[in-house]
DNA sequence: GTACTATTGCAACAAAGTCGCAATAATGTT
DNA sequence: AACATTATTGCGACTTTGTTGCAATAGTAC
């Protein structure tokens, strides 16, 4: 399936090249309000699809979406991971590879790190 | 709220105490058919308050639920590793540590870490 | 046994995400 | 520039997973 171009899509990138967070469904289509709920999630799983983004999955099972830095369509599995502030809910992604000492007869294809606490700012607040 | 002891809860916890992987609501009403809905999903998270179990959110978001086998109501934040088989879906618990560097300015209360992959069984078959 | 209140079942609700289908529009070709 | 192809979109219905309010039931302590 050959991929198009579309004003749906470009809007989509561009809520998620401006922020330097992981970002909801619901936060974007709280920024877009002429295009579909479902269009909005193929498009962000067509992103994922391509390696353009990655899924974050939250304690609460919510999904979140971040653009990826260091990855390629090819090459996507490597260690990610997360920080999502119990109070305000924000998702960062954080730079950090991590070594696993993976078991015997398993074949480990991702991992995801997930650390759930408080931010700097709602620590201050 | 003082908790009282009941015919479900039992049952509940004879399921997770049967079980080496972690059990989903799905799993555990296949097995009992008396029981409500709710009332699992009731006992569940009590379980997980009163830190008798523990709450696995997988990629997909959907919930599993182990045993704690090391930790206490007062001692429940320490660091967990799940795998979860992208092909039979099983979860796993597996007993690692990890140290993770803490970036600054945050307040880490939990640390949830996901393998996905292939378990044995799956890699053989 | 009685009183207190935690627990249960029921049914309705809610949130998050998916899917089929017809209509629309992006792309490559002529 | 028009055309054919087929990816994409909008719509609505649906699914899955989990929660909640309320009245009825049943543990627990006395």
């Amino acid at each position: 399936m050959k991929r198009r171009n579309t004003p749906s899509k470009e809007k989509v990138l561009s809520i998620l090249k401006s922020q330097e967070n992981g970002v909801s469904h619901e936060t974007i289509a709280h920024q877009i309000n002429d295009i579909n709920r479902a269009t909005i999630y193929r498009i962000l799983n067509q992103f994922c699809e391509d390696g353009i983004a990655h899924r974050i999955t939250a304690e609460s099972g919510k999904q979140f979406f971040a653009l990826c830095k260091s990855c390629s369509a090819e090459e996507h599995h490597h260690n990610h991971l997360h920080f999502q502030c119990n109070n305000c809910e924000k998702v960062e992604c954080f730079i950090s590879e991590i070594n696993i000492a993976l078991p015997e007869g398993y074949k480990v294809e991702n991992f995801n790190g997930l650390l759930n606490g408080l931010c700097g700012n709602c620590i201050a607040s």
